[in-house]
DNA sequence: AATGAATGAGTTTTCATTCAT
DNA sequence: AATGAATGAAAACTCATTCAT
């Protein structure tokens, strides 16, 4: 029942909280389950966090910080469009694989509001946005078509998380090894859907504009 | 506060627990508050739903009862693969745009675990992802290819989805109006993305197996 | 699930009432639940019985209405102790085999405080012990000695009652067929025992008085 | 209204919970009553039994254990046969009456079906049958007949009891005033009573055969 | 740093009863 | 006579948080 110990009590119970926040929701989990799962004391959350909306908090900030951090590194040079793609889809791809629950309990709980953590919140996906929006850009559409790209990155992320999300039911009905031969299949498959996507945008423009 | 009374208490429930779930989350929304709203008396909730959980399925059940539909009304004889195509985005949106707030409920409880729902979840999306895979595989992939249908029926529905929940998000960045000419702009886009995105999946396709 | 409807709702009610009242105790049953057994309209409580409580009355009157009669049958003339003795045992384990709910609801509720039933209930009570009392006086207890008598009377009552409330346990552990042949053994068993303690009392009464 | 609060608060919340069950019955009384009674916070329920019925198993097992024990202080050895019979109805009548309202509920409540304390009251009560059987064996009766000695050791019980549950109704018939004197001569009486009971089977006993 | 008992407002659900039909 | 929708109070329980130790 009790957690591995050997990590210090704030990790332990950011661990616990992103895992349950992810099975049930944020508001769905009490404060004691969490503290149960983490084995500490029920008095740390207002210790160390200030309280549940605290933990929240701190979820948000650490998904934002690790994910916005993986575009910084990509620099696309004189690659060709596919390669360019690719270090787009490529990124998330991993790191959601590698951070699934925290992805999932961010993305989850981003249309809620809960008051303390609405500035918070629309500030990083803001950030998000002209970020990823920004990366698209560069495969071909017209730099004044901004708008467009937002569209357009939103939803390949969005596609992404889709495929974590949906897990459960897909399971259901077909046979899928979730192994890195998966990975590698769904970041060529996303890959093509984009860039074939976007380039039949960047061609056909002239016709359909806002 | 409290609501136009016209229609019956337990549409007016279910109205007022769509509202409240979608702006905060099932499990964030007290049945107090929904009563208040509906301006009905508290035990009614049992009365008529068994408990709030009960609500919550009828919801479910009510977002697939009708989403589904729109997917049997399509009829893609021998038009254009455009034309196909938007026989797919257009429905989608329009229904969403209609039904926003049900839609957004069901698609963010999706993956929380309420064990009482749990059943009826699966057991409607994987009819969901049938459905919507069987749309997709007309627009010229490979039958054997199913499972792919499957990412890319999900990807689609995902994207269009995203730019109901990140709308807030999209409008402290950039001016849009979300009016008739909008969704019709989104239209063209989602289905230019994803047309040429499937075509180049297509055509490729002997390169990338699985 | 519903109950045979041949009888006429009033009487309905009153058999769920006493079978639920004596499986849980009168507070523990709901209404709801006992209009569902008998097959009534919730709304027939109030118009038949005026009341949860009101059943209870009934309950109660109807225990002691038939109860007490069974006393006035008992005509004990010239004959033997031991037969007099069995004139008092024989009916009471007689009317509470035939009527055990309705005597394990009317005991088990005794002590309890339904402040609308209380003048009820001592009144029917008081009685019960002065009809008892007056029984026991006959085997050859002195009359002065009335409030030995009430003792004796109501741990007569109460060892024959005790026998069908701890059924189940006495289950547990014994071999018991509760057929003709163990109440004749029951009416036996108790006849000997109390009449030879009411006839060693009546002996060695001079020693030990009150 | 508030209690005496020298004692720790789960203490109180027994206490006050057996004074009210004893007045009410179980199902009768709620948490608010105990709680505002023992002037404890209303989440100490949970914190400390887990719950109402937690309660109700707690003042189970004070019954049993504490009731159980007197037996194993008997200790027959060549004594008479009056004599050994008051090692049985002295310490049951002296501890029922110290302990009037614990023995009340825990007798009142038997009978009822509360699913979650069925095991525990029948696998203490079982105990309780086989207990007092092996007492009442030693005063002459047939080892063989067993049965015999869980049907007098239970009227035995229940007769003392008794005269605790129907005290209110004695007092509004008799004059009675329930000092030392009054325990010594109900001990006296019920002595006699069941000593001459017994050794009537046990003489009688092979007439009547089961 | 860490504990766990204690708090009071909060939760959902069920209660017996009523009333318009 | 009978219905069942509707009521408001009360039910048991859980919540996140605090505080003396």
């Amino acid at each position: 029942m009790a957690a591995k110990n050997h990590k210090e009590p704030k990790q332990r119970i950011l661990d616990a909280a992103i895992n349950l926040f992810a099975q049930k929701g944020f508001a769905a989990v009490g404060v004691r389950e969490i503290v149960k799962t983490a084995d500490v004391n029920i008095a740390m959350i207002s210790y160390y966090f200030d309280g549940k909306v605290g933990i929240m908090k701190a979820v948000i900030k650490e998904f934002f910080d690790q994910f916005l951090e993986i575009f910084s590194e990509i620099n696309e040079k004189n690659k060709s469009p596919e390669e360019n793609m690719r270090l787009i889809t490529r990124p998330i791809i991993n790191f959601i694989r590698s951070n699934t629950k925290l992805a999932m309990v961010t993305y989850n709980e981003l249309p809620l509001d809960i008051p303390e953590i609405t500035e918070l919140k629309a500030e990083r996906t803001s950030f998000f946005l002209k970020k990823v929006s920004s990366r698209i850009l560069g495969l071909g559409l017209d730099p004044k078509d901004a708008f467009r790209t937002a569209v357009i990155g939103t939803s390949l992320f969005s596609a992404i998380m889709m495929q974590f999300r949906f897990r459960p039911v897909i399971e259901r009905v077909y046979k899928v090894k979730y192994d890195d031969a998966y990975y590698k299949w769904l970041e060529d498959t996303i890959t093509t859907l984009f860039l074939n996507g976007i380039q039949g945008i960047a061609t056909g423009k002239k016709k359909r504009v806002r």
